[in-house]
DNA sequence: CATGAATGAGACTTCATTCAT
DNA sequence: AATGAATGAAGTCTCATTCAT
């Protein structure tokens, strides 16, 4: 019985176990089994478990990549793109089951400094941090305030996504929204 | 070689391991082998390796709590009470490698609803929030905006705590606490 | 379904079988199946397949020493000892299958240089040199002659178990013994 | 990137990778992979890894047998085709690292009696047992003493190449060598 | 002639847990 | 109160081989 696409089936299956149940809740052997693929045939297109994530964390941050680059460039202000962050994040985590953050769950468990984990989890809080600094570019032309802020409001996204987890509810987001909100309209 | 308190070596071990290497980098073998006990004992006084992360969550529990009553009853101004958490937070980080939040890190990794652990997780976090709403209160006599602005800074606190975590860095822990104690002074 | 002396069955099982298949021929599945044990029994007693092979080698060589030792002390000349060397050897190889030496064998397959059954393999192999030059320093007085017709015999032993092996023939061993015998008397 | 001969490369990889690492030790991908061929492509010229072999051990043999034929026509005595023979043997096994006889290893790995493994390992040792026979010939004018000095000798240099294999060192080779010139004059 | 994709079986190892003493 | 021995299930990864193109 041969099927076709293995490669892609995998990475769909496994990022989807990864996020429900956390890298380290998950195995090789429910991965395949789900992705209906052979042993082999996963580790022909992934050398390890370890790799595995590294390619789906890595389609998780183009994905999220993709749709702030988009924000920015739509036509709208500062303060309703921030907006429209903080909404899409509490769609994506309602809808998800209030996982959380994918990279920082990852991070919780994988902490070897060295590995390409490590260095994804950062170079893409770094991007999102960049985000954030962005929007708050375009409301203050003042860089050192315009970054401050947008470094708060990185930190108060973390923190709402991170809560919304531990407590299973939306408030911390609403919180965080209206918070950052008003920093940006000063 | 005398061997007191096996149940405390346990669980003091055991503790150092969870917050190293996260509650599913550990096994029994590693705790019980580091805390010079059999396996048998090990399981005389925890009945399993959840109820002896909820005995460490627990206990970590008791120590946060004893410090947060402690600043409370401190003589010193709301705004003080304010920076001196977020000065002992970032204390804690750097001395324990950045490892993060032990609630949050655990909570990434055993999402079962149901279980025990996942109770203490909620009812720590309610309790800094609690905290942090309690500092507010003292600083403002209107209690939705105590509420409001002790929310918001719990926020904050649990994005620094988390982005110092993912970004091995401190600046999270400062920015924070320049946006906390700001939104206190009003 | 609980057994005792795990331990012991699985060391006799698996000497079994790596004498008679090789070390790489044989998997823990197998040897833990034939032993009737749990496999995490078997790793609770030895850490790895090869600190196995470690302590099959060790038993394998106190046999062997043993029976040296008794020889080189029993009441007869040393040709008679020598002779009866090769007689053992014989009844050995024939028993066995001719499945030649075990440690020649594992050493044909185990190359890594640093590990412990390369160790184990060159003191055995020395051990048995040493045999042959005590038997030849019984019947020479000189030391250099003893030494070197010990060597001698040696290598004779050597390539008779290999060839007996590689021709499944016993031949090797008549031939040897002879020409050793021949060395001894001069 | 030309690739020319994929069975002639794969055959020479293969070789020398059973050679370094003996047969169990090497696998098909990592073959393969060295050799610059898809796996399809091993599976047209050898139907398994077993043929693969038998192809190499087939090739050794020629080599080998070719040495020989050419010792035995060289115009020199009898003794300095013999010494001629074990100082070949002692840079080969310097060369390669005391890895021993490709033969008698693989033979300690594959012992399906059956195999066509098994029965060119028999036919090479046979094939130079007939060598050293015939070097005794050309020594001695009595068949049987000159198939007994032969058949000793060979034992010596099978003996000598598995222990100088065992022990990682030459001497082996060298009290080999000394004792089967002396017997070949007597 | 050559190949990339897929495979079932099995490799070695560790997991959290329970038993009899 | 404490322990060493035993366990079934699951862990990650590799084996030699075959298929469709």
């Amino acid at each position: 019985m041969k099927k076709p696409n293995a490669r892609e089936r995998i990475l769909e299956t496994a990022g989807r176990l990864f996020f429900e149940k956390g890298y380290s809740g998950v195995g090789i052997n429910e991965i395949i089994e789900k992705a209906g693929t052979a042993k082999a045939s996963f580790y022909q297109y992934y050398p390890s478990k370890e790799s595995l994530c590294e390619a789906w964390l890595r389609s998780v941050h183009d994905n999220s990549e993709d749709f702030r680059t988009e924000l920015l460039q739509k036509c709208c202000s500062p303060v309703e793109k921030l907006a429209c962050y903080f909404d899409q994040l509490e769609k994506f985590l309602i809808s998800g089951g209030f996982r959380g953050c994918p990279y920082s769950n990852t991070g919780a468990v994988s902490d070897d400094y060295c590995s390409g984990i490590a260095e994804q989890i950062q170079s893409h809080k770094e991007s999102i941090r960049g985000f954030f600094r962005a929007i708050s570019a375009l409301q203050f032309s003042d860089h050192e305030r315009a970054d401050e802020t947008g470094d708060r409001i990185f930190i108060l996204y973390s923190g709402a996504t991170s809560e919304a987890q531990n407590l299973k509810a939306i408030w911390p987001v609403h919180v965080a929204r209206k918070a950052a909100v008003e920093m940006l309209k000063n």
